[in-house]
RNA sequence: GUGGAUGUAGCUCAGUUGGUUAGAGUACUAGAUUGUGGUUCUAGGGGUCGCCGGUUCAAGCCCGGUCUUCCACCCCA
C-alpha cells in the first residue's frame, strides 16, 4: 500500500508561484548587497559539532540539529553512558556533524580557515538556509533563509553606518514601513555597572527585551527571580523606560552611565552613528531603543533589529557587532559587523499586506501550439529565432486537443499563443492569440518577432 | 522543553441526541464545441473519516493513548 507522503515539521514544499516571489525577495536583497560592494560565498549546510557548539548559549545548543555519525554510530556508547550521560554528552558521541544554525558562526570559521586568501576588510554576502529545531509556529519555520551582509577586519563605525543604508535600501525597494531599532551592547554593559550588577548582564538584557511584550512588572519579577536586589531594580527601571527623542535618550544616560566607562564607549558609538545617518536620505523610520537586547552573546557593540510597521510578526532583520568571534577558531583581535534579513519572514509580510509586484508571475511569453510532426519541426525554427531575441517560448510537446493546449496557455497564464498550422503554412503566416484580450489576428511569418516585441514592450 | 487547539476527497470545509451506501464547493477527467482558453451546462473518477486500542447491537461522532499541524510560552530570522 502506498505511505501517505509528508515532509518533517517546519519545512515546507515551495510551488513555482510561490518559488517565483521568493526569488524576487532574493534578487531584490542580493541586489543591494553587490550594490555596497560585497562579495558572495557559501559553505556547507553542516559543520562540524566543534565549530557549532557553544556558540549561540545553552539554548542555542538545544536548537541545533545534530546528524547522527554514518556507520556503527554506537559501538563506542556503553550501557554505562546511557544511564548516566546527559543528553547532550550522548548527542556528543553519536554525532560529529550539525546542521548550521546561522550564517554567521560558519563566517567566523570561513575567514579563520581562508584568512590568506581573501583581502581585509572582507566584504561578504551569503544567502543561505539554516536550520533550528525549535517548535514551530506563526512566522517560524525549522528550515528557513537567511540573507547575510558582514563586513569584517574593520573597526570602522562608517560599516555600521552602511548596513543601515542597506537596510534602508532594501526595505525601500521591498515596498515594507519598516523601523530600525538600535542599541549597542556597550550601553547595556554600562547600565549593569552603574545599578550595581556587572555579573548579570545577561540576565538583564534577556529580562529587559522583553518589556514591550511582558511588561515592566513582569521583567522586574523575572529580575528578582535571577536574583537581582531590591536597591539595582529601582535603579534600573528608570532607565529602562526613558522616554523621548533619540537625542533626549543619549542626553539622558550621558548623566546616568558617566560613571562606567563602557557605557559613555557605547553612547558616543550610538551617537556617532546616528548623527551621520541623519545627514542622509532615508526612509526607513530610527529608534534608539534602549530595551533592545537581543539573545546572541557574541554581539559586543551596536545591535540592529527591524520590525515590519503594519503587521505582527517577529524582527524581519537583525544583526550586530561582534568584537572577536574570530578568536576562538585561533584568530584574534578581528571585529566584524553584520545584518541578517529573514527571507521566509519578509515573504509573510510581503503577502500579508498584499505587497508583491503584479508583473513577477508570467514566465513563458509565447506559447506554439502543437498540430503534428510537421508543424511542430517548422515550429523549433521560430522558436530557435524568438529566443535569440530573448523572448521565452516554448512548444506544446504533443498534439493535444486545441481546447487542452490553450488551456494550458490559459492555466500557465502565458500572454501569446502562436498558431502555426496547416493553413497558416501554406499561406506563410502565423496566428497570434493575445490571451489577455481574446483577440486574434494573422501576421506574415517574418513579422513575428517585432510583432511580439512591440506587445510586450506596452 | 511547557501549555492550548486541531485532524473528514488533491485543496477549503459541512456532517444533527451515536443509526443503512459519508456530503458540498473547488480542483481534476470527459462531453455539449472534429482549429481556440476564461463564462455556462451535463456526466464521471476520487475518502481505511490521522493512527492504534476501548465502550456499544451499531462509532466520523463517546473514552484512552499516539502522531500531525496550528497557536502561545521559552528563545529567535
Amino acid at each position: 500500500m502506498a505511505q501517505k507522503p509528508t515532509i518533517p515539521k517546519g519545512t515546507r514544499d515551495f510551488i513555482p508561484a510561490t518559488m517565483i516571489k521568493r526569488s524576487y525577495i532574493f534578487d531584490t536583497i542580493r541586489s543591494v548587497f553587490q550594490l555596497h560592494g560585497y562579495l558572495p560565498i557559501e559553505t556547507p549546510a553542516m559543520e562540524t559539532m566543534e565549530t557549532l557548539m557553544g556558540k549561540y548559549g545553552e539554548e542555542g545548543d538545544r536548537l541545533i540539529f545534530k546528524i547522527l555519525n554514518s556507520g556503527d554510530f554506537h559501538t563506542n556508547i556503553t550501557s554505562k553512558n546511557l544511564a548516566e550521560d546527559s543528553a547532550a554528552q550522548l548527542a556528543n558521541k553519536l554525532c560529529e556533524k550539525a546542521l548550521r544554525y546561522d550564517l554567521t558562526v560558519p563566517f567566523a570559521r570561513f575567514v579563520v580557515q581562508n584568512q590568506n586568501n581573501i583581502k581585509f576588510p572582507f566584504k561578504r554576502y551569503q544567502i543561505q538556509p539554516v536550520w533550528r529545531a525549535d517548535r514551530p509556529q506563526k512566522g517560524r519555520y525549522r528550515e528557513f533563509y537567511q540573507c547575510d551582509a558582514d563586513i569584517i577586519g574593520s573597526n570602522s563605525l562608517m560599516n555600521e553606518v552602511e548596513l543601515v543604508q542597506i537596510i534602508d535600501a532594501v526595505y525601500a525597494k521591498l515596498g515594507i514601513a519598516a523601523i530600525l531599532k538600535i542599541n549597542n551592547r556597550k550601553i547595556l554593559t554600562g547600565i549593569a555597572e552603574v545599578i550595581g550588577e556587572p555579573d548579570k548582564i545577561i540576565d538583564i538584557t534577556v529580562a529587559i527585551d522583553k518589556l514591550d511584550k511582558i511588561g515592566i512588572e513582569n521583567v522586574r519579577k523575572e529580575l528578582i527571580d535571577k536574583g537581582l536586589s531590591n536597591e539595582s531594580i529601582t535603579k534600573l527601571e528608570p532607565i529602562i523606560q526613558l522616554d523621548g527623542s533619540i537625542q533626549e535618550k543619549i542626553d539622558s544616560l550621558s548623566t546616568i552611565l558617566k560613571s562606567s566607562e563602557i557605557g559613555m564607549k557605547g553612547i558616543e558609538e550610538i551617537s556617532y552613528i546616528i548623527s551621520i545617518i541623519d545627514s542622509l536620505p532615508k526612509t526607513i523610520e530610527i529608534d534608539f531603543d534602549i530595551s533592545l537586547a537581543r539573545g546572541l552573546n557574541y554581539y559586543t557593540g551596536a545591535i540592529f533589529e527591524v520590525k515590519a510597521r503594519d503587521v505582527e510578526m517577529g524582527s524581519i532583520c537583525g544583526g550586530g557587532r561582534y568584537d572577536d568571534l574570530t578568536g576562538v577558531f585561533g584568530l584574534p583581535h578581528v571585529s566584524g559587523v553584520g545584518i541578517s534579513f529573514g527571507a521566509d519572514r519578509i515573504y509573510d509580510v510581503l503577502e500579508q499586506l498584499d505587497l508583491f509586484p503584479q508583473n513577477i508571475t508570467e514566465t513563458t511569453n509565447v506559447l506554439f501550439l502543437n498540430f503534428g510532426d510537421t508543424e511542430a519541426k517548422l515550429s523549433m525554427q521560430y522558436l530557435i529565432k524568438l529566443r535569440e531575441h530573448t523572448i521565452s517560448c516554448e512548444l506544446y510537446p504533443e498534439p493535444a486537443k486545441i481546447k487542452k493546449q490553450m488551456q494550458y496557455a490559459n492555466d500557465r497564464n502565458i500572454p501569446f499563443v502562436a498558431i502555426l498550422g496547416e493553413e497558416e503554412i501554406a499561406s506563410h503566416k502565423i496566428t497570434l492569440k493575445n490571451m489577455k484580450t481574446g483577440e486574434q489576428y494573422s501576421i506574415k511569418n517574418n513579422e513575428l518577432i517585432s510583432n511580439i516585441q512591440n506587445h510586450l514592450s506596452q
